[in-house]
DNA sequence: AAGCAAGTAGACCAATCTGTCTACACTCTA
DNA sequence: TAGAGTGTAGACAGATTGGTCTACTTGCTT
C-alpha cells in the first residue's frame, strides 16, 4: 500500500529536514523508517523524486499550519500579530507539527542546490508564492505594501532565527515594526 | 609562499558559494586551481580548515564592500537608501566583487551544516553580528527599532530575492518601507 | 487453494569522497 | 655546491554515495 510509501516521506522529510539534503543518505533513510531498499525504489525512481515528495509534504503541513495560525485573525493587525507570534513560537519549537526548529525548510534546500531550473528549486519559489498568496487574502487588499513588508519580515525573521539563533526577540520586533507602518 | 594558499582560498571561495560546499569536493578545488593535493594539505588541514578559510575571506570582502557602498552616507535614510541599492546591485550581477548572486554564503553554508556549535555554523551568526554592528555605527543611535528593521530587512531582501529569483524589485520596495518609519 | 502484488535482506556495482603517501622537480640561500 | 623548503603528479586507502539485482517471504484477493 502507500503505508511504507508515507513512512518513506515522513521519515526522509524529519532527517532532510533535521540534517540537510545532501548530508542524509538514501542509506540512513531506510535504516530509520526499516524499509528496504527495493521498496523505496518501487515508489520512488530515484532520491531527487524522493525529495520532492518530501518538499510536497512539508509544503502541505505548513500550509495547513498557517492557515490554521490565521484562521481567528478577521483584521490586518491581527494578521500581523497571529502571524509572528506563531512564527516566534514554531523558532522555540513550540509547534509539534513543523519539527524541531532548522530553519525554513525551502529556503535551505534552495541553498543545497545551485541549479536553478532544477525542479527542486522550482518547488522552493512556488511554496514561497503560495504562501505569498495566502497571506494576500488573509489581508484587506487596500495595501499591497503591507503584503510586501510582511513577506520580506517573515523570511528575514526565518533567517536570523536560524543563522544567529536569536529567534525570541525577532518576532516582537517584527510585530512593533509592522504595526507602526 | 602564501600565493598557493591564496589561490586555493579564492578558488574555494568561488566554487563554494556558487555551487555549495557538499557538492564540491576537494579535487573539483584541486583541478580548478591547478594545485596538487600535498600542497592543499600542507596549507590547510581539512576541508574544514579550507571551508573557515573560505568564510573568512569572503567576509572581510563582504565587509569592505559595504563599507565602501556606505561612505558616503550621512543620515539614517541615506544609509538605507545606499545599504539597499548596493545589495539591489548584487542581486542583479552588477557587484564583481561579490561574484555571481547565489544568495548569502553564510545563510547558504548555515543551511548546510546542522551542527550549531560547529565552528562553520559559529563563523556565519559572528558574520551578521558584525554585519549589524558596522550598520549600528553607521546610524544614529537615536533609533535602535530602525536598526533592527533594517537588518530583518536585509535578510529577508536577500533570501527572497535568491529563493524566488525576483531580486529586481525586493530592495525599493525595502526602502520605501523602511522610510516609512 | 492459487496466484499475484508488495514486501524483505542484503550483496553488489561504479563512482566519488576525504585524506595519506611515495617519488620526484624546482629554486633559493648558506 | 649542498641542502632545505616548497612544489608537482597521482596512486592508493577506506568509507560512503545512489542505484540495481537476486532470492525469498508475506498477505490479500479471487
Amino acid at each position: 500500500m502507500n503505508k511504507k510509501r508515507t513512512l518513506l516521506i515522513e521519515t526522509a522529510l524529519t532527517l532532510f529536514y533535521t540534517k540537510g539534503i545532501n548530508s542524509i543518505g538514501i542509506n540512513e533513510i531506510l535504516k530509520t523508517s526499516g524499509v528496504a531498499k527495493r521498496t523505496l525504489y518501487s515508489h520512488f525512481e530515484s532520491k531527487e523524486a524522493l525529495v520532492l515528495a518530501a518538499l510536497k509534504q512539508r509544503h502541505e503541513n505548513f500550509i495547513t499550519w498557517l492557515e490554521g495560525k490565521l484562521s481567528a485573525a478577521d483584521s490586518d493587525p491581527e494578521v500581523i500579530k497571529q502571524l509572528f507570534n506563531a512564527l516566534g513560537n514554531w523558532f522555540n519549537n513550540k509547534e509539534p507539527s513543523l519539527g524541531d526548529f532548522r530553519g525554513c525548510f525551502f529556503i535551505n534546500t534552495a541553498a543545497e542546490f545551485s541549479d536553478k531550473d532544477s525542479d527542486i528549486s522550482l518547488y522552493c519559489s512556488a511554496h514561497k508564492e503560495e504562501v505569498r498568496l495566502l497571506l494576500k487574502n488573509k489581508l484587506s487588499n487596500s495595501s499591497p505594501v503591507l503584503l510586501d513588508a510582511i513577506c520580506i519580515m517573515k523570511e528575514g525573521a526565518i533567517t536570523t532565527a536560524y543563522v544567529t539563533g536569536k529567534g525570541s526577540e525577532v518576532t516582537s520586533k517584527c510585530i512593533k515594526i509592522l504595526s507602526a507602518l
